[in-house]
DNA sequence: TAAAAATACTCCATAGGTATTTTAT
DNA sequence: ATAAAATACCTATGGAGTATTTTTA
């Protein structure tokens, strides 16, 4: 076998034409370049130099060996850079997920800020409902993911990661509500739309309502269902009726009044997202670094 | 330092998706296995196989790894095989050369019955004066040659290869010697067609002439002084005159009839030629083996 | 419970060293 | 005579083994 070692020696002494200068290059003694020498040439069955007092000539053997020796030492530094260079997490691709709240309002946010650290780096971000990101997961596509609901899956693991409050909107013009404040009861009768039936948000949305109402949206006027959370505020603006969303997707349209947020009297609902990952599987740095940002960043 | 050994077990795994299976692709037991692939982690510093269990999947780290491990390992074995293919001596150029006439007359047929027996190697011949070949083999641009002089090179080996008969030669249609064979004395007479002054093949021939008959060229009838033996031939054929060449050069004019070889009364002329090559290198496989060859094969 | 990976340990080959000899200029 | 390579010999690291324990499906 041909070991990097010799190789390395080997090619230092191609170097410098001599084995006692070849020490520099490697920081071996001279006694030892001889002996990796001599094993390769042992190895090999042939003299690679040809060593008659000072003067040192690669032999037509070593001329051959010279060229897969010098390959396979670049590629051996160059397979222990770049795994150093991933291993600092400052390289790669950062492959990760979001359901769509998260991956629409809250991760471009914090992909923009941990990229201001790590220049390099290429970052994928898959949006889609949280089934098909924590299946993505599983399958290995995607390292980390932010969700809407912990679902049931033992080889993931949904930490918690921050709270979302839901509130009720409806149009900075024309609205069913003029007072900044609604009893519970009157919301029976305002105009809804909703998110479809069966998707994770209406699902969370719905737990979250009968918990802290005691009643959901069965009890509700519901106008409209539609498929996203930007055809529900479109809605919204355009005066079809009221909706609850989360506060994180609508702030720029409150700044900018074209929404209205109206408090509930006597109620806050939050909803949850959730941090997913694999259990047994090691992040890549990367992936571990943008947790670790994550953590620290969210608000 | 990433181990040739330690790269081909990691492929083993890779391939085998299990450390105990990885067994039979490497001839190693299963806690050896461990032990290389921790050591190539801990030197990496991430682990590379996420185990748990039964599953063993490539990490990042891991799958940044294989391409240069597959890289590194076929290198390696490319070497290894283009070297043993070398030292068999059965691949490879053959660098050689001859001065004028084992170049022309001997060596092209040796060559010819060595290649039998060596079908992949490449042949490069290099044919000129004594001197420059000489130089060649000093400098390393061919390994082996067959020279027509010993010449005072410490660096160098000369061994005696082989015996050359020295014929005088005329013409076989008009000639000025009409018997089989001429006296000594009658030779001064002759016209003569020698090489030109300084020439090695000149200077040996007259080294036999003085030593086997005690006078030479300068006692002659020079009508010519031509730089080549084959030159010299076609003007004896021409009937210019007659000339003392090697019998090696002139056996096919012979059998043809174009040429006719005269004897001289009581004396054989031969000159030697000289196997040339360096005293400290080593010979590559190849060359030894044509050299071995040569040396039976010679005649 | 069974199969696979990890761990503990023992052993030996060899990479590495120092001291010395040989070789060639 | 000197500088460089080879040799001899010692040490210790680590690669390879066996036996065993731990882990997980």
């Amino acid at each position: 076998m041909l070991e990097i070692r010799q190789l390395q020696v080997f090619l230092a002494v191609w170097k410098k034409r001599s084995f006692s200068k070849a020490t520099q290059e490697v920081n071996l003694t001279q006694p030892t370049i001889s002996g990796h020498i001599k094993s390769l040439e042992d190895t090999i069955g042939t003299k690679l130099f040809d060593r008659s007092g000072r003067e040192i000539i690669p032999t037509k053997a070593g001329q051959i060996l010279y060229p897969y020796a010098k390959k396979i030492i670049q590629l051996q530094k160059q397979a222990q850079k770049e795994l150093s260079l991933f291993q600092k997490g400052d390289q790669g691709n950062l492959e990760i997920g979001g359901s769509n709240i998260p991956g629409q309002y809250i991760l471009p946010d914090i992909i923009g800020k941990f990229k201001k650290n790590h220049e390099k780096i290429k970052v994928n971000l898959k949006v889609s409902d949280t089934h098909t990101i924590t299946e993505a997961i599983c399958i290995g596509d995607i390292e980390l993911g932010i969700v809407g609901a912990s679902l049931n899956y033992p080889e993931l693991k949904f930490d918690k990661c921050l709270d979302d409050e839901l509130v009720l909107i409806c149009s900075n013009k024309s609205n069913p509500i003029s007072e900044e404040e609604v009893e519970i009861e009157k919301l029976k009768r305002l105009p809804f739309v909703v998110r479809e039936a069966g998707s994770g948000t209406r699902v969370s949305t719905e737990k979250q309502l009968k918990k802290a109402l005691g009643f959901s949206f069965s009890s509700f006027n519901i106008v409209a269902e539609f498929g996203s959370n930007e055809a529900i505020k479109q809605a919204v603006k355009a005066g079809i009726g009221c909706a609850i969303v989360s506060k994180r997707s609508i702030e720029d349209d409150v700044r900018f009044g074209r929404l209205r947020i109206i408090s509930i009297k006597g109620v806050k609902l939050y909803r949850e997202f959730y941090l997913v990952y694999h259990n047994s599987r090691t992040l890549s740095p990367l992936a571990e670094a943008f947790k670790e940002f994550l953590l620290k960043n969210i608000t």
